[in-house]
DNA sequence: GTCTATAGGAGGATAGAC
DNA sequence: GTCTATCCTCCTATAGAC
């Protein structure tokens, strides 16, 4: 999956073309931004395995070679999946959290857990559309066992950002405490944002998924509510 | 996936053999379990599509035509792995939601989600060691967009159970709000199953993910927190 | 029930013309 | 940069002997 082989050594991708400037009419949707967005879909449908260079490069509506040309293999091109979106990500948690800790009176933990998810559900509400297939993407990879190698690499710097404001917030706890509070909020972020319905056929409609304000409103409280009841506990049995 | 099709008329599994009475040392580990513990693994570690039939059989050392002959299709397989665990799992979930309602003075929020996820993670600690892949096998396939009807079909029995007690510890909310806080408590209870080691990594070894003992505690003060946090903030704020 | 053998096709990837 | 043509491996599944 990830590529750890550094094997060919000339990479052609990006290379800047030759033409002495760009040519007047320029604004055809190029191979590999087309080739970026069918892959995202069909991976966050099927999985890496479940899909094949063929299906994404029809997709596309471009030949499958030029998979090959512009991210070197399968994986190359899942990688670049990956990477295009988290770049943009990380760096909207990162200004949300420092946004938050300059501008509030007080750190809380209500305050630093919305800092930390208000980007994705902006994103997946406001963003271009790709943005959901994308979250649905990482939220099937989080689950998986060859997954971690990928999420720790683009994202884990932000979490750490994330504790260390839970840390002003709640001084007296034992960072382990809020490593797995942490896990606790991810696996439901990642559960609310996959783009699946179970909650729906669950609830038999009562609840609906793509209704991100109601997950917004909802996960802030029951994380925040987690978390200060677990280290509450936590205080109380005389641990740490 | 899930095969609808019924397209062959006999199904061949699980038929008796014709012999007159049991053999006298008929002590061998069965082709079929043998590939279902097989499948269950490799499914586990690499998804449906990540896995190759031969690669089953050759892990269960036994010959590929027999997959075919037991469990007709891959697809079959699949869906023998899940099944095969399902049963247990969700009886002992009722008996353990039964046992809770029978036995408490007073119906907690604490103690429904308790019996609830206390089945799952005995089964993982003290039960044979493929409970562990199934429930990473589980996760796995919670966040994906297909597995939906799977999950459905195997698991939401059970889980209207958990909200009919829940319903029972917090009389005055609405259902909507308990399948709301289900789903995220099942966000956070299949990412603290799945086996990734994900929170190791990411606290430098403050947490290990395979201490099911300090899952068990936290997951059940941060999702009963959760719940009261959350529904406590539906009251106030007068939705409903 | 289990094996051998093979059908029949789809997979990832590449060479080389344009 | 893009397409044509192709290599060759590996896949799911079945037929039929034992």
């Amino acid at each position: 999956m990830t590529q750890i082989d550094p094997k060919s050594p000339a990479k052609p991708r990006q290379r800047k073309s030759s033409r002495p400037t760009s040519s007047p009419a320029d604004i055809r949707p190029k191979a590999p931004a087309r080739l970026l967005d069918a892959a995202e879909t069909l991976f966050a449908q099927r999985g890496f395995h479940g899909v094949t260079t063929r299906q994404v490069a029809a997709a596309a509506g471009v030949d499958v070679a030029l998979i090959y040309y512009h991210f070197e293999s399968k994986s190359g091109l899942f990688d670049a999946v990956l990477e295009r979106r988290a770049r943009p990500l990380v760096a909207a948690r990162r200004e949300s959290l420092r946004d938050y800790v300059a501008g509030a009176r007080v750190v809380t933990v209500e305050g630093a857990v919305a800092a930390f998810i208000n980007p994705m559900i902006d994103f997946s509400l406001h963003g271009d559309p790709g943005w959901k297939r994308y979250f649905a993407l990482v939220a099937q990879i989080d689950n998986t066992p060859w997954g971690g190698e990928i999420i720790h690499r683009y994202f884990d710097d932000n979490v750490q950002e994330l504790i260390d404001v839970l840390q002003c917030a709640l001084p007296g706890s034992p960072k382990r405490e809020l490593y797995w509070a942490y896990n606790f909020l991810a696996g439901s972020m990642m559960l609310a944002l996959s783009g699946t319905e179970r909650v729906d056929r669950l609830s038999a409609g009562l609840c609906r998924a793509k209704d991100l304000e109601a997950v917004r409103l909802r996960l802030l409280n029951y994380c925040a509510g987690g978390f200060l009841a677990m280290v509450t506990a936590e205080r109380l049995s005389g641990r740490a």
